[in-house]
DNA sequence: TTTTGAAGTCTCTCC
DNA sequence: GACTTCAAAA
């Protein structure tokens, strides 16, 4: 038994096999970007199978489902089919399950529906027009922005006041108002039986701490917890954590401070610099041999991220030796940058560097656009991470509305949806309808007894038809099943609403093919809500890991990955950084690390482009001269190679006289803090 | 009351 | 440059 894992256990080095060895009680891994991290906490896992820990009663947390799976499979090749019954996922997905099945014992119903991230800011929305907040006498923050306060409050303890005072004074003075909503919004969710993303910790945290049956039942499934980022998880994910540690203290957390880059939704890596206090008797383990990048790489990033303001020090070495500098690309304008990149990446790929091992990175999901179009004419295959999501496009919701309201007859906002597409229906019909099913308390035929009003009568009369159907064939329909009936009254309102309906019915299909894979439907809406395929190419069935297809990412998804070749593109101030985080210290702060996350995936190659001049509106202008980003600073930009590419003398192609937008900070101002210019 | 057209907003990152 | 929201017409 031994001898197999001792002599995997030769592949690491002695601070690697301090931490993958540990006994029991609380870890701190501090893991450096390219430093083996996974590696490491793979082989803890397997190290526990070895030494009798139960596969079962180990959690792994991650940050993705990918990750999860990827390591899983990693400990599998080390200690065989043991491992499959390790548990995990992400934090959510495992609250998920643990809900479904504790849930009852904790006072939340059982059969709750999970709303994402839009139909939370619609079910705000709704309780801001029911309060009477739909009036425009002054500038009332929006749902989105409701949204995010309450998200904000809810995952980090923060009061609502103090996030209102640091985050939107000019919304500070609606507070009383703003506190109302949420009070409304929380009541809905209740009597609707939905539940959102910020709940499922929530509950999570609350079957912990609140009932002391449920919490030593929970408590008592696991008997190591390990936790992967753990500088992107927030103060209620370490609350979790806490409760879980009733029975023993083996908690293990892997990070680094310095690719922390989600505390947008309230992760904060002080998570990591506060957990040898929260967990007594912590052991630190540090690692910092970087494996993955070539020297000229680890000198440019180890100096990007030497500017931010506070970290835990550690300078990443490697033992490789040679490797080109990363290359800092000047393109005269946006099309100049699009040639280098795909030129280089055939480049590489005569060279004998297969498409998968290379990747562009750039900040937002809509940067790519330019490199999709010369991709697709090129017939370079491609697959993009992160940015607008296939579940999120409105067809896609429409549909899954349907199911929604069979799964959950209280689901309000999937049943305003679909009522507002039918015709004859709008808002008010839409309302009277629902008002007239919670009178009913919900009762499953009584959206059937609504007395619709005479133009909707078809309409209404179509859709109690399919719900019936819908309803009547439950135990031997499959889900795509539901789907395709959904469709034929739903096809022709697409053909009607949108433009371009061939794309869309094609979206369809592929919804149908999904959902083809899970036994029930329940199943099947709570999956999508928390595990969303991230690309199109998940959506197809079946593994597509031996193709060959180039990555395009946004930096944040391109965490935890690593590629032969990497390219950043818009490397332009206002970009990255965004211009949201430019008058924002800490902002700017994980700005920097973002961009260190970004650079620190290259294993060989590294280029970071930026155009020049850039066509087309922004702010209204026809043109601008955009500057490299702050981040490649002259240091930075010592330890690179200069490459230009175009023309960038050359006299831009445009109509009339230059008219160069300087960044206008009054304006700037004016527009995030109302009038006032002081601060 | 719904629908349609036009002006206005605001750009992100993810479970 | 796309999507939402607001206002007028059917």
């Amino acid at each position: 038994m031994a001898t197999r894992y001792n002599s995997r256990m030769s592949d690491l080095n002695p601070a690697q096999l301090a931490a993958a060895t540990h006994g029991d009680g609380p870890l701190l891994i501090i893991a450096g970007a390219g430093t083996g991290k996974t590696r490491t906490l793979v082989h803890r896992v397997a190290h526990l199978i070895e030494r009798g820990v139960p596969p079962e009663r180990i959690l792994l947390l991650t940050f993705t489902r990918r990750a999860a799976q990827e390591m899983l499979g990693r400990v599998e090749r080390l200690v065989g089919k043991a491992c499959h019954h390790v548990q995990g996922g992400t934090f959510h997905a495992t609250a998920h399950r643990l809900l479904r099945r504790y849930g009852a014992a904790a006072g939340v119903p059982s059969d709750f529906t999970i709303m994402d991230q839009e139909d939370s800011q619609d079910l705000m929305h709704m309780a801001r027009v029911q309060l009477g907040y739909g009036d425009k006498t002054k500038r009332f923050p929006k749902k989105e922005t409701l949204h995010r306060v309450y998200s904000r409050h809810v995952n980090t303890d923060i009061p609502v006041g103090t996030i209102l005072a640091d985050e939107f004074p000019q919304f500070a003075e609606f507070l009383p108002d703003i506190t109302r909503i949420f009070a409304d919004y929380t009541a809905r969710k209740g009597t609707r039986n939905l539940v959102d993303y910020d709940d499922l910790l929530l509950f999570w945290a609350g079957m912990l701490e609140s009932s002391p049956e449920v919490a030593a039942r929970i408590a008592a499934l696991y008997d190591h917890l390990l936790v992967d980022e753990y500088q992107d998880t927030n103060l209620l994910q370490a609350r979790i954590l806490r409760g879980l540690c009733r029975n023993h203290t083996n908690v293990t957390v892997v990070g680094d401070d310095a690719q922390s880059v989600y505390s947008f939704r309230g992760a904060s890596f002080r998570n990591i610099l506060d957990f040898p206090q929260q967990f007594e008797g912590t052991s630190v383990v540090t690692l910092e041999q970087n494996y993955r990048s070539s020297q000229p790489i680890l000198d440019t990033t180890n100096t990007l991220i030497s500017r931010a303001r506070e970290r835990f020090t550690k300078v990443l070495w490697t033992t490789r030796t040679g490797g080109d500098r990363p290359w800092l690309v000047t393109a005269r304008d946006e099309d100049e940058q699009t040639r280098f990149v795909v030129d280089r990446i055939l480049e590489l790929y005569e060279g004998g560097t297969p498409l998968r091992e290379m990747a562009v990175l750039f900040r937002a999901g809509y940067m790519s656009a330019a490199i999709e179009i010369e991709l697709t004419n090129r017939k370079i295959p491609f697959e993009k991470w992160g940015g607008l999501r296939f579940l999120e496009a409105a067809h896609v919701k429409d549909v899954l509305a349907f199911l929604r309201v069979l799964e959950n007859p209280r689901d309000e906002v999937s049943w305003y949806r679909i009522l507002l597409l039918l015709p004859g229906i709008g808002d008010l019909t839409a309302r009277s309808a629902i008002a007239a099913m919670a009178q009913a308390a919900w009762e499953s035929s009584s959206f059937a007894r609504y007395r619709a009003p005479a133009r909707a009568h078809a309409a209404h009369a179509s859709l109690v038809t399919l719900l019936d159907t819908l309803r009547t064939g439950d135990t031997a329909q499959t889900v795509s099943g539901d789907i395709a009936r959904v469709r034929k009254l739903y096809d022709d309102i697409l053909r009607e609403r949108y433009d371009q309906a061939e794309p869309r019915l094609a979206d369809l299909d592929q919804l149908e093919t999904i959902a083809g894979g899970y036994p029930s439907r329940s199943a099947f809406l709570s999956a999508i809500a928390l595990e969303p395929p991230s690309n199109t190419h998940d959506l197809a069935v079946g593994d597509h890991e031996d193709e060959d297809v180039l990555v395009l990412s946004t930096a944040h998804s391109a965490k935890g990955k690593e590629w032969d070749a990497v390219f950043l593109i818009w490397a332009v101030d206002g970009w990255f950084p965004t211009t949201r985080a430019i008058n924002d210290d800490a902002g700017l702060e994980e700005e920097r690390r973002l961009m260190y996350v970004a650079l620190t995936r290259a294993r060989h190659h590294l280029a970071v482009s930026y155009p020049l001049q850039v066509y087309g509106s922004r702010r209204g202008a026809d043109y601008s001269v955009d500057q490299l980003s702050r981040f490649l600073d002259r240091g930075v930009r010592e330890k690179m190679e200069r490459v230009v590419v175009g023309t960038p003398d050359q006299a831009p192609i445009m109509p009339a006289p230059p008219p160069i937008v300087p960044i206008d900070l009054r304006a700037l101002m004016r527009e995030r803090f109302g009038t006032a210019e002081s601060r």
